[in-house]
DNA sequence: GCCTGGTGTTCAATATAATTTACAAATAAA
DNA sequence: TTTATTTGTAAATTATATTGAACACCAGGC
């Protein structure tokens, strides 16, 4: 089972919203070459390859490593979270139905109008979180959702995403991040 | 801090005590190829990099991933073994002082005569084990040691090794291997 | 000494990757 | 509709990776 550079090359391009020309712009090669890559009629040096993968930005590790999952529910609601005892407190777990989890639990703060930041964040591995106080806005790719108080958000990471507070209150998550430390 | 591809790719030759013409001849690519992907030459096409890499045999992922970790002991003594309490049983943890451990510990035994195989074997991750009988013979890289009851070892995969029970006795080791399943 | 077989390197010729330029289909705006 | 823009693909050219055949070096045997 070779790994299919050329799918692979595409369907991270796609999650980028990218087309050929712009993706080559970044990248500091031409559209033929992200054509030809992708159609598997090359065999790409590591010297192209590594520049469009600086493009994304992703490294040679990810993308060789990255194994591409079936999709999986993005979004839970409360009633999807799973109660955990945990000594004297009590943990809800998120993505309970999800498969092989490895996370890292943080907890943050967002002031009215702050957020992380202008480009999308994508690398390997996964991300998860908690809305525990106010409204956040997640876009995930291409899709727009405001999560409130109580409601959940699991996503691959190599899915480009970033997190905005729009409304004028603090807002409060818990987030977790891979690899889990512990 | 670009990883020097064919830097790497030597250590890993070497490792395997090859030349370059006799990892040529199993890649199925000439000569040439290995001596100038290994002076930074040539950026080498996926093609020609997995062609090279399948005759260790090593996948495009493992050569990526693996960092090159400085030497640490790869024997160890009676004496150098940490004795752990679990529960009603004890057991004795190989390796104490090498960090950042995960490790699944296995259970195996040796007919006179037999081993591991004709070829040496390597891959990305660590494997350690003990003997709890009779005498192993363990090959790493070009060192050839005989552990006799009670001693270990603790290797990085990637170094080629292979084992064999050269004595008349039945061999008994307890091994570990990467990732950890417990 | 002179051989023989091994090593890694270099260079001209060849095979292949990357670019340049062009094309056709799809989309949007006038 | 017509025009302009953007998309992915294809062919010809250029750039580069790979090959094939040398080369110099070294160790061991005769």
């Amino acid at each position: 089972m070779a790994i299919d550079i050329g799918e692979r090359l595409k369907t991270i391009r796609k999650m980028h919203n990218l087309s050929q020309r712009e993706l080559s712009r970044r990248a500091g090669v031409t559209n033929s070459t992200i054509s030809l890559i992708e159609q598997n009629r090359v065999s790409p040096s590591i010297d192209s390859l590594k520049k469009v993968l600086a493009a994304l930005p992703m490294s040679l590790i990810d993308f060789f490593t990255m194994d591409m999952k079936p999709k999986q529910d993005s979004f839970f609601s409360r009633e999807d979270l799973v109660e955990l005892s945990d000594g004297g407190s009590s943990l809800l777990l998120v993505g309970a139905t999800r498969r092989n989890r490895k996370l890292r639990v943080l907890h943050e703060i967002y002031a009215p109008g702050s957020g992380s930041g202008e480009n999308m964040i994508s690398h390997e591995g996964e991300e998860s979180g908690v809305v525990i106080k106010g409204t956040i806005q997640i876009t995930l790719g291409t899709e727009v959702r405001d999560l409130k108080e109580g409601e959940a958000y699991y996503i691959d990471s190599l899915m480009p995403h970033s997190f905005r507070n729009v409304s004028d209150e603090e807002c409060q998550i818990v987030s977790a991040a891979t690899p889990p430390n512990f």
